[in-house]
DNA sequence: CAACCGCCCTGGGTGC
DNA sequence: TGCACCCAGGGCGGTT
């Protein structure tokens, strides 16, 4: 499950290959590795030379000097791998890139197909051409543009409970089930309390987990990759970070001991320790932050 | 507009 | 061993 932190390796990992070489052709090999509602064939791309290796929260955008954006998302199982082009084809291969490299290529590979390339249209964006689908995903943590206030603002508006809005990649993207559930843990936040109940406090707590369990994933992903296969710890796609709520349920919480529970609600499972992350506040116990 | 819900899909796991 | 079921998850389109 490709959050962040294994997006932007991917796109690390991707930029000094891909960056500018010339895309030859896109072959489309399985169903399912494309949107149907891709703005353009993939021929439209054909020739352009890659220019930049972009990210915005979970999505990866190549730009490429002509007015059409190449655009992907991981979904659950994604992977870009720059393979022999001699090597057979993986089961789920969906999509080859051919960058004009002599002995490698380029190629989308995702088991489960929640995953997609696309061609997508530009769009004006505060002086800048980005693609379409990109409008409506706001800035996520690490973007140099991101608005803190204004994220903290939107969030103390929201009436849903603070796990969802976390989610909501239009308030900020980036963040998906497992570093939402790590982040509510590390700021001592039940995931049901409702966004508006937070204190504003609270709120800055929650982004600086969300920056801090992220940042340490990417710390991990960093070193663990060349550009040969450019992978997120093998299948499954996220690293292997040492998970203090995510999937923990029944085991202690290692702050307070305290067995993790799991729990599901808006369509998603969320754990938390349920004395560091009491659904209503006690009076003011100090509960300690981090570990 | 915000909130919410069901759906897309496949491999792995579980229970009988 | 085999089969039927269920679950995981991000994002999107539809509905309230």
């Amino acid at each position: 499950m490709p959050e962040l932190p294994e997006v932007e390796t991917v796109r690390r990992g991707l930029e000094p290959w891909v960056v500018g070489k010339k895309i030859k052709k896109i072959e489309v090999v399985h169903k399912g590795g494309n949107r149907s509602n891709t703005f353009a064939p993939f021929s439209a791309v054909e020739g352009a030379k890659v220019r930049n290796m972009r990210r915005r929260g979970k999505f990866l955008w190549f730009e490429v000097n002509r007015n059409l954006g190449l655009v992907a998302h991981l979904g659950m199982s994604g992977q870009f791998i720059i393979q022999e082009r001699k090597a057979p084809d993986e089961k789920h291969l969906r999509v080859r890139i051919d960058c004009g490299d002599r002995r490698r290529e380029l190629r989308f590979i995702d088991q489960r197909t929640f995953g997609w390339v696309a061609i997508d249209q530009l769009v004006q964006e505060e002086g800048l051409e980005i693609p379409t689908s990109f409008a409506r995903i706001a800035r996520d943590i690490f973007d140099s543009q991101f608005d803190r206030e204004k994220v903290i603002e939107r969030i103390m508006k929201k009436r849903s409970p603070i796990k969802p809005v976390l989610l909501d990649q239009s308030v900020m993207s980036g963040v998906g089930n497992i570093y939402a559930d790590e982040a509510l843990w590390l700021a001592a936040i039940h995931p049901e309390r409702l966004a508006n109940t937070l204190k504003r406090s609270e709120i800055e707590d929650l982004l600086s987990s969300v920056k801090e369990v992220m940042s340490a994933a990417l710390k991990q992903g960093g070193t663990s990759f060349d550009d040969l296969y450019i992978n997120v710890n093998g299948e499954s796609g996220y690293f292997d970070v040492e998970l203090e709520a995510y999937a923990q349920d029944g085991e202690p919480c290692s702050r307070c001991g305290t067995e993790i529970r799991r729990i599901a609600f808006g369509n998603r499972s969320s754990h938390f320790c349920p004395r560091c992350q009491p659904r209503r506040v006690a009076k003011k116990v100090g509960v300690k932050r981090g570990k």
